[in-house]
Order: structure tokens, then sequence, then C-alpha cells
DNA sequence: GATGTAATGTTATACTGTTACATCTTCGCG
DNA sequence: CGCGAAGATGTAACAGTATAACATTACATC
């Protein structure tokens, strides 16, 4: 069942919409702004949104090696610089792992909700959290360049999954 | 000027203070709960609170063998993975690194406010950003279990420092 | 003092990320 | 077109962070 009360992925979602979308998202923003999304990097980007869940960048080199090109980590690691860089990605920092953003190229503060179990990581922009700390940032006379706001736990399929066991 | 409407450490807090109350914190928590506070774990702990800035894991291990301790890694690890488990230090997974609870022993959701420029890393915890979280998370039925909330940016000496130049 | 558990020592290795420099592509411009 | 500058990629070596696996020692309890 899909359960719009959740952002969370549902298990039988149809992911190609979820990589077709990123991936012309992040051709439209780059075009728009005179970009350049070379091979590698929409190759990065496209193994990334392969699923929901952080990819290192030891995994990402794994599988562009199994496709033949074997490139070495700056070049990935210079894809995913990239990729962050103009906000295509997200890095995830309590895992060392990158995950596909969902406004891409769209330059905004995020939460990333992750789950222990699956492994699936979502994003949110929540106005009220946002200006919540945007609020507590100015009262502490601190002057916010960036932010990484990263919440562990259990997603609603997970709990359900938990409960049957 | 030290400035009360700041939680940053003014240049010339007394620090012996901040080791002081950190340790006996620790010292108190432990013995309440048998917790064995070992030399090496104390010694660790006081390296964290040498200054309010996360140290990295070598950096600490690089401090005990200038003391002719020469641990290895695990060692380290080992005694951070203690103090983490029972909150008497916060790990800052932007940074790789470790800095000193200032509620010691107290399980809690906190935020940890790093300056760029001088890398002082402070804590807290605010309780209606907290609460807005936990918000949050019940809206999206996402059961948290552990939070990174770590925000980056300029403390309110470096503002006036940088204004200077 | 024997015994079981917790803590530490030791070695090696896995994982994550960067430096430095060479080469190649692309693009604007004469 | 050809040239030069900037941008992107290739390559090799290495720096930084963290853990696995197993041996040994210290400690508490009986």
């Amino acid at each position: 069942m899909s359960d719009p009360t959740t952002p969370f992925p549902a298990a039988e979602h149809d992911h190609r919409d979820c990589v077709n979308s990123a991936l012309l998202g992040a051709e439209r923003h780059c075009a728009r702004r005179g970009l350049r999304l070379t091979p590698v990097r929409r190759r990065v980007l496209e193994l990334i949104w392969r699923s929901h869940r952080p990819s290192g960048a030891y995994e990402l080199l794994e599988q562009l090696a199994a496709e033949g090109h074997r490139p070495s980590p700056p070049t990935v690691y210079r894809a995913l610089e990239f990729l962050l860089q103009h906000t295509l990605i997200h890095r995830v920092n309590s895992r060392n792992a990158f995950v596909g953003c969902s406004s891409p190229g769209d330059e905004h503060m995020a939460q990333i909700f992750v789950c222990d179990r699956c492994g699936v990581a979502i994003e949110q922009a929540d106005p009220s959290l946002n200006r919540q700390i945007l609020d507590k940032a100015r009262d502490m006379r601190f002057l916010l360049h960036s932010q990484t706001v990263e919440l562990t736990g259990l997603c609603p399929q997970c709990q359900e999954a938990c409960d049957d066991d």
C-alpha cells in the first residue's frame, strides 16, 4: 500500500520515474547555467540514483569499474564535487556517502532522514524547522554558512516489518 | 569583553574551569554508574578538553605518543567509543572529530555550532528546536533514534575579527 | 588463588579522501 | 582553421580515518 502520509518511497514505487526526473532536472539545470554535465558526471549521478540509499565513493568506483571504465578515486571524487557544488546531490556526513538531491540545482537548507534498517535516505526541507534553525543562529549571533541535519531511525515501512518479527 | 549573549567561550575565559568541571562531571557520572574511567579514557577525555576545538582521533594519538604512551589506533578508538557511549563527548560528523560534551552523562539531543575560522565547536540543546525535530519526525511516522545537527559558520568573535580585516 | 569478564596491546588491513602532475577536450577568438 | 586558455580527465602515489582479529593483562568475585 502506498502511504501518502510519509515521504518515504513505497517499496513498489516506479523508480524509473525518480531516475528520469532527477537526470532531466540535472540536465535542465546545467543547460541553463552553462555547466557541463559530462559523461562521467552524468554516470555518477545515475549510479547514485540507482536507489534511495546513499552511495559511498568507492562503491561508485566499483560500479563504474564493472562497466569497464576503471576510473581512479580522484575521477569519482571530482564528479561528486561537481554534483555537490551544484546541488545535484547531498553528502550524508554521518555515513560518508552521497544521495541524490530531490530539488536539483536549488540551493536549500535540508534535513535528511536515514533509515537504519533499509538504508533509505530521504530529504525534507521543512520550512518551520529551517526558520527555527535560522532564528537560533541569529539569537546566538552565529553567522550560518551551512548545515548538516541528519536524523536516523526507522522509516514507517521498516517499523511495520520490525513489528512482524 | 565577555559577551553574555553568546554561548561561545570568550578568548580570555579561564579554560581550567572547563576542564575541571568536565572531568569532575565525568568522574561523578562513572562513579554513580559503576563505569570505569580508566587512565586511557580519562587521558583521552582530558586531551579532548584541551580546547573547544574538536580533536581528531589521530591527533589524540599523537598527543598521547608525545607523552610516551605510544598507543595504537584501536586503543584511542576504544576510549572514544566508551566516552561517546556514555555521553562524555560528542562526535562531530562533518569533521570526523570529537568534542567534549557540556552536560556529561546526560543523554540529550544537541545541536553543535562549529566556527569555520577558529574551529571552536559549542553545543546547544535548544528545547524548541528539539521539539520541532521530534514533531517533524512524528509527522513523518519516522521513529527517531539519533540525530546529527551540525551548523557551521562564524562565531561572534570571528565575525568581528573578519570585519577588522 | 581460580575463574570469568572487562580492558588493553598488537598487527595488519580496510575504508575514505587528497596531492601533484601529465594529458586531453572544449571553446572563444583572431 | 589554428591557437591559446580554461576546464576536465588520467595516473600514481599517498594521507587520513577506522576496524578486524587475536593475544595478553588487569580486575572483581568467589
